[in-house]
DNA sequence: TGTACATCAGTGAACGCGCGTTCACTGATGTAC
DNA sequence: TGTACATCAGTGAACGCGCGTTCACTGATGTAC
């Protein structure tokens, strides 16, 4: 009997708690396509089928949605990179960190879309909790190539990590600027070309 | 008579014209330190002592105002970049604008602010005349960097000036969004020291 | 098992707010005679 | 030079709109006996 409760209980609240992993989900796609400010909260609950009175249910705020909507991205993208970098070599992880990078805007689930570059500029001006989750994101990254880096017997890592990630972020960014699909095209390119010249050439 | 009458006139115009430049003098500041969305068009008007009904004598929308203010953002980084770096040698002209770009941010006066930089993710969502404005810019810097390397006897210049610029951008974008100074000052100095080896270096 | 009650996710109208924009008006300046 | 008129930059209240948020309510589900 008790047992049972249990179960019944928890079934109800495995219910919810889908519900509420559904609107960050699909906050989160379409906070990284859009822009924080352009998503409203009876956008973001109608994707997911609900009328915006429920959002308070679940949410504080929506900041505080925002913020797991970051979260969520940025472990999606490490997901990602960790899967596919995993028992691979150093060289090899690292062309893989910088194709998955440079390319996930082609990704047409919108899966690991990276906060960072999405949102570059108007996380700027936002609460210091969602910068630190951004910026935690950010060091991840760094650490990542880092690490690689060092396991290429790498001189100065820490400080060509930041570079080869600064030069990512730039590169995403500037081609969702770019009006045109060739330059968009074009800035990313040269941005792979010359990451993955500047990694295995000895400067 | 006549060319009194003119002088007056013109007289008329310039103040006119005056203070059309301070709204937009004024507005270009605010907009890139504090975000597109997050400036108004009293706050803009305030700022040149004028009150919120007056903008619509000289602008036909927000928009416009915009479009221009990114316009003189970017012909005041250029004037800087142009005048600092004219008749150095190309070695130097390239350290020279890696600097300016990279210490636009602790410039006190604000006046070589990058729209590409400041805005970035805004920019992807903003009227495709912003957006080519700030292309416009994009390709005049990454033309500026290409005929310096060219200069130096780079090759592939053009793919490597376009990836300094993604560098440059990056790491301005990431060192706004750094909640601690010094994690700022390390995301700009790690840039500042892999571009200049990428630069003088022969990979 | 059947019935009365409690819970709470979800609804959709409504709220206050700040935005971009409009408008009737002012008042200083230039023009015409 | 003096006077009547036209122009137009600037004022500040007001507009409509969409936003984040609140709230009284519904109705399905689980609980207690």
């Amino acid at each position: 009997m008790r047992v049972f409760l249990e179960i019944a209980v928890k079934k109800s609240r495995t219910v919810t708690q889908a519900t509420r992993a559904s609107i960050v989900a699909n906050a989160s796609v379409m906070i990284l396509k859009k822009g924080l400010a352009s998503v409203g909260m009876r956008e973001v609950m109608a994707a997911s089928h609900l009328t915006q009175g429920g959002f308070y249910r679940h949410f504080a705020s929506k900041g505080e949605l925002v913020a797991e909507a970051y979260q969520l991205a940025l472990d999606h993208l490490f997901e990602m990179i960790e899967r596919e970098t995993k028992d691979k070599p150093a060289a090899k992880a690292l062309s893989t960190v910088i194709n998955i990078y440079l390319g996930q805007c082609e990704d047409e689930e919108n899966t690991l879309l990276c906060p960072l570059a999405m949102l570059g500029s108007e996380l700027t001006h936002c609460d210091p909790k969602i910068r630190s989750i951004a910026m935690d994101g950010h060091a991840r990254l760094v650490v990542f190539i880092r690490e690689q880096l060092i396991r290429l017997g790498r001189k100065n890592a820490s400080v060509l990590a930041s570079s080869i990630t600064s030069t990512l972020v730039g590169a995403v960014t500037l081609s969702n600027i770019a009006n045109q699909d060739d330059e968009a095209r074009r800035i990313l390119m040269s941005a792979k070309t010359s990451l993955k010249e500047q990694i295995s050439g000895q400067d």
